[in-house]
DNA sequence: ATATATGTATAAGATTCTTATATATAAAAA
DNA sequence: TTTTTATATATAAGAATCTTATACATATAT
């Protein structure tokens, strides 16, 4: 009935900005393919609810991915209506991969930024 | 004569977008007060170069904060010259705490996004 | 004399996201 | 049986956030 025992705090917190393209790759790079709503539900599922992409974000990403040669579509008739699957192309993998390398530099960037100076001796 | 032996590669990285202010709120936590050139230095430093934040980027984010009551100003004189600090208000000191908490469990929720469900027994 | 370092600040433009809206079918609940 | 919820793709107006360019001004090093 519950899709949760208990409400989940929703973050949209400003740090997303910047990481939705990234997002959306390595979903993709898990599931060989997937269609748009698939794709917000998998957000809600991994995230416990605390991530609602919206389509207003999520089909001009996927719209400049396919532009850019990251992904590839597929369209499928499924009850009267036209299912638009996306599947990484192999410089989209290569992408994705890349994305989260990225993304583990940048943690370890702010880190040296956030912490205080009396814990860390920096200087 | 040379700042860096190496040169440093710049990560002018997406996922900088929304973390600049949790930057500035957080390097004024550690020392009292600063001034806007002061803080890009100090940025510079802490990341060994792989951020430079630009004062373009940077005034308008100062303004903002003291906008919001985040910040306090005082403008001393160097060398004919006006010099602008900027100190944290007890309201951004408990900004500044918050963001920090937010980043972390922002960290989380793109790792649960970014792992591979082959390794992580995600469902 | 020229370049580099120090210093604050605005403005035009690009990118990225949020919120609102449009369209449409099927299943479940009231 | 009517309404709500779930499923499905998509655009557009607007807000927020950064990048790049520009303006102004002094001091020091080359």
């Amino acid at each position: 009935m519950y899709q949760f025992l208990y409400p989940m705090e929703q973050t949209n917190s400003e740090f997303l900005r910047g990481t939705l393209k990234t997002i959306v790759l390595n979903l993709l790079a898990n599931r060989e393919r997937m269609y748009g709503y698939e794709i917000t539900q998998a957000v809600k599922e991994r995230t416990q609810g605390q991530l609602l992409l919206t389509f207003g974000a999520l089909y001009p990403i996927l719209h400049k991915l396919e532009q850019e040669g990251l992904l590839m579509t597929e369209s499928v008739e499924v009850d009267g209506r036209t299912r638009k699957y996306y599947a990484l192309t192999p410089s989209g993998t290569e992408t994705a991969q890349q994305k989260v390398s990225e993304f583990e530099r940048f943690v370890e960037m702010m880190r040296s930024l956030l912490q205080s100076p009396t814990l860390a001796l920096t200087k």
